[in-house]
DNA sequence: TCGAATTATTACTATATAGTAATATAACAC
DNA sequence: GTGTTATATTACTATATAGTAATAATTCGA
């Protein structure tokens, strides 16, 4: 892996490295949602999780789209996914 | 997920989340190597390198045993590994 | 247009991380 | 023990990130 590529991988880890961008991929894995929504979901504040919506979406690992006065955050780059089974299932098998 | 998990998968992440510790990883994917080698092989800093092991050790992504004046490294968590191909099949997948 | 709801931005503080340079520690050869 | 090689640690500066609070911007409905 040369310099570049190991630049570019790491700006997308750096991306997600954290537990609410982390729980937020998580909760659009399978659809779509509202700013709202995920607030409410995450029981966490409504700046905060807006910030990190918009940096993960700088970082070209979500997109979204307005309808009205919502804004709907979807996965853009499908990789994060992968990756966060990759993780979660070792986490889960050194616990049993 | 849960945020315990979460926090749990965000610090690992973020232990690799470096260009340099990649490259690191990428270098202990089959073999131990000392410090030493891996400065030369990525053509850093001695004390930079050391850090960024150490670092990696307390989180429990390597491991290291002393065999004379030189100390070994070896990755301890292969789940970074299998992270590692996930993110980079994506990066070279995208450039073709 | 006004007000309410939704989301984004700004300015700020606190904390974490990266990198540097110098020095300390450990082990070996002599 | 002395010198040399190998690695770790410390103190420091710079930069990045996280979180907070207040406010701005956007959209819609009345």
């Amino acid at each position: 892996m040369d310099k570049k590529v190991a630049e570019h991988v790491a700006e997308v880890l750096k991306a997600v490295a954290h537990p609410v961008r982390l729980q937020i991929i998580e909760l659009l894995e399978t659809k779509e949602m509202c700013v709202g929504d995920i607030v409410m979901a995450l029981g966490g504040k409504q700046a905060i999780t807006s910030q990190q919506l918009n940096m993960m979406k700088d970082k070209g690992v979500l997109n979204c789209r307005r309808d009205g006065a919502k804004v709907y955050y979807r996965i853009e780059d499908r990789s994060v996914i992968r990756l966060l089974h990759c993780i979660h299932d070792h986490y889960k098998s050194k616990k049993s």
